[in-house]
DNA sequence: ATTGTAATGTTATAATATAACGCAAATTGG
DNA sequence: CCAATTTGCGTTATATTATAACATTACAAT
C-alpha cells in the first residue's frame, strides 16, 4: 500500500496526533524526490516541516521568522525559493485568498487541490472531490477554455467551530 | 427587462464594442446605489470605470496611476477605499490568484463569481455555472462545512488564444 | 448657519514578493 | 581525485501590494 494517510484530518481539531502528519508528510517527499532525482536539502526539508506545523496555512514571513529564531541566517529569498521548490514537485499548495502555504496531503498523484478553509479556527482543509473537478472541467469545455491550473478555496465554518460557544 | 447585457463577452476579444460594456455597468451601478442609498461619488464611478476599461483584471496600483495621470490627488488608500465600496456592494469582483480586480457583470443578483482567466491574453470571463455552485455546495455539505465566500479561479488559454499562431 | 457624518487627503508604514549578484557546495565527466 | 559545471544559498536592495492613523473637506439634515 502507499504510504499516505488513509483519510485527511480535514477539521479534527487538537484531537489528532499531528506528529504522524509531518512523519508521513516528510517521508513521502523524501521518497518522492529520490524518485525525481531531486535535492530534499535540510533547508527545503525544514521549510515543509514548517508549512506542516499545524494545518492552517503558513506565510513566507512567518516560516522565514521561526528560521531565524533558530540561529539561521535566512532572507526572504531563502524561504521563497525554498516554498518555489515545494511547490513546483507538489509537496505544497499555494492558499491565494490567504497569501500562505499549506502542505499536500497527496502528493504523490496528480491533483488540482480544493480547500475548505475555515474563518474560525483558521484550518484548511484539502478535499478532493471529482463531482467538483468534473463540474469545473465540464463548464470550461462547454467555454471552449482549457485549464491550464485551478484555484478553489471555499472559506466558511468547520464544523467544530459551527457549534455553540457553552 | 433589466439592463444587464443579455451574454457575457467572455473572450470575444477586440471584437465587441467595450463602451457598450461600460455603459450598462455604470447604468447599473448608478441605479444600484440609488435604491441602496448610498453614494456613487465621482472618485468611486471613475474608479469603476477604470476597473472596467477592459475585461482584464486591473491591479490597484494601475489605477492609481491612472487617476494621477488625470491630476487628481491620490494615493493607495484613494484606490484602496474606493475598490473595497464597490466590492461591498457587489460592483466588482477580486481575482485573488492575480491581485487585481474585475468588474461584475450581474451586480443586481447575488451570486459567486466564478472566473476563467486566460493566461495569454489576460481576459478575465466571469461564469456562473450552477453545476459548479452546485457540486461545491454539495461538497461543502457533505464535509459539514458552511460556505461563507467562495473563490473560484480557472486559469488557462481562452478559445482565441488556443489557435495556432499564423 | 450649525452640526454630525461620510468621504477624501495625507503621511507613514506594514506585509508580501522578487531581482541581481557572488560564493560555496554538490555533481559530473574526465 | 581534480577541474569544470551546475545547483543551492547568502546577501543586499528594491518592487509590489495593502493598511493604519489622523487631518481636512464635502455633504445632508435640521
Amino acid at each position: 500500500m502507499a504510504s499516505s494517510t488513509a483519510e485527511n484530518h480535514p477539521f479534527s481539531g487538537e484531537t489528532h496526533d499531528h506528529r504522524h502528519c509531518v512523519k508521513t508528510a516528510l517521508y513521502a517527499a523524501t521518497t518522492l524526490c529520490e524518485r525525481q532525482g531531486v535535492r530534499l536539502t535540510a533547508l527545503r526539508r525544514r521549510v515543509l516541516e514548517l508549512v506542516w506545523r499545524g494545518h492552517q496555512p503558513r506565510g513566507a514571513y512567518d516560516i522565514l521568522e521561526e528560521l531565524q529564531r533558530e540561529g539561521r541566517r535566512a532572507a526572504p529569498p531563502t524561504v521563497y525559493r525554498a516554498l518555489e521548490f515545494l511547490r513546483l514537485h507538489g509537496l505544497i499548495h499555494r492558499i491565494e485568498s490567504l497569501n500562505a502555504f499549506i502542505g499536500c496531503v497527496a502528493p504523490d498523484e496528480p491533483h488540482n487541490g480544493h480547500f475548505m478553509i475555515c474563518n474560525s479556527c483558521g484550518a484548511a482543509a484539502e478535499v478532493n472531490d471529482n463531482a467538483i473537478g468534473d463540474a469545473v472541467a465540464q463548464s470550461a469545455s462547454h467555454s471552449g477554455f482549457v485549464i491550464e491550473q485551478q484555484t478553489i478555496e471555499l472559506r466558511g465554518l468547520c464544523p467544530a467551530c459551527q457549534e455553540p460557544s457553552p
